[in-house]
RNA sequence: GGUGCCAUAGCUCAGUUGGUAGAGCAAAGGACUGAAAAUCCUUGUGUCCCUAGUUCGAUUCUCGGUGGCACCA
């Protein structure tokens, strides 16, 4: 598993390991799954898709409801038949939560009922602190214990807890079991790293290609789409508001470029956590982060058959 | 050349009736089991442009300088 934020190089890195051991990519990475973004998305190119096959890229309609847990069950499914014909399998990506899924699984918990999740969308959205409120009213009320421990005003982690508590009529805390799943295969992780100010550069200059590769066009065609959730993404949010008449045009590549920061800067904090990962210098050459990887891959634990 | 206004945190600015200062943004750190490229939390000392003066004390008042803006010639 090839891990690390946004820009710094993941792409390549996983072409390159992939070739090295004749096996495909499974693209981890929460929107390059979706068709008609690739240009905002990085999303691996024709060219690098001829190198490697890929899966998980540009597989999903924009309005298809797709998520972590979504993400779990298909990837599992594909790796297990992909099991079957390689011993190694690239995955790459800087969704955390997908990652985490695909290692350690999440709950299994039913899916809300569409009347459930409106009504908990419609008083939990409204303005002036109103919505926050309720959130937090309804939260103490069906689930004490989650209340204790959630971030009181975070309205996306309160709404997940109503909806799913008054979907099963129990406590949504009842329902978590705080266990890790364990996986017929053996996880390697590795995480790409860069100085800050480096990084940094290089999304700046990766989102003023997007720009010259077109990336205003794209958010264009799918502007009719932008209150899905696959659209709250950086690149098209920006360019929404700029289309919307909020700023212009430079600005709104600044937000862009400013807000790729923002998400690289959280994925090094999730990633950075995690102990199982071995951090690898992007600055590197190809040929020494290719052999790390050879020795953790064949470390002890490897089962030669 | 003359007159007026401005000069405070990386940026935009507020403020101190004279007791060395604070917001937004940026930046940094963090949380996060189905929206996760999402959502949320924490963190604000800087020659208050420079020199001299008044004063117990000046970033705050006064003189001069420098830079910027505006208007007049």
């Amino acid at each position: 598993m090839i891990l690390g934020p946004t820009g710094v190089g993941k792409t390549e890195l996983s072409l390159r390991v992939a070739e090295r051991y004749g096996c495909p990519i499974v693209n981890c990475d929460s929107r390059q799954v979706f068709r008609d973004i690739p240009i905002g998305t990085a999303a691996p190119t024709a060219e690098e898709q001829a190198r490697v096959k890929h899966y998980f890229v540009g597989t999903r309609a924009l309005e298809e409801d797709y998520n972590a847990g979504a993400y779990e069950r298909d990837a599992l499914a594909l790796l297990e038949t992909l099991f079957k014909q390689h011993k190694v399998v690239v995955m790459v990506g800087g969704s955390m939560l997908y990652a985490d899924a695909v290692c350690h699984g999440l709950d299994d918990l039913p899916s809300v009922p569409a009347s459930i999740r409106e009504e908990v969308k419609a008083k939990g959205g409204m303005a002036n602190g109103e919505g926050l409120r309720w959130l937090q009213e309804q939260v103490q009320k069906l689930d004490p214990v989650y209340w204790e421990e959630v971030d009181q005003q975070n309205p996306a982690r309160l709404m997940h807890c109503v909806e799913l508590s008054l979907a099963t009529g129990q406590p949504y805390s009842s329902l978590r079991t705080h266990t890790r799943k364990q996986r017929p295969f053996r996880i390697v992780k590795v995480a790409l790293d860069r100085p800050r100010e480096e990084l940094y550069a290089r999304i700046d200059e990766r989102v003023k290609q997007m720009m010259n590769e077109g990336l205003l066009e794209e958010a264009k065609a799918v502007y009719d789409k932008r209150h899905l959730t696959s659209l709250q993404t950086v690149g098209y949010r920006e360019l929404f508001g700029y289309m919307d008449g909020e700023y212009d045009l430079d600005r709104a590549v600044e937000l862009i470029q400013q807000n790729s920061r923002h998400y690289a800067k959280r994925q090094l904090t999730w990633f950075r956590r995690d102990t199982e990962i071995h951090w690898l210098n992007a600055k590197e050459r190809y040929e020494k982060n290719l052999d790390i990887i050879d020795s953790l891959l064949c470390a002890d634990g490897v089962q030669e058959d």
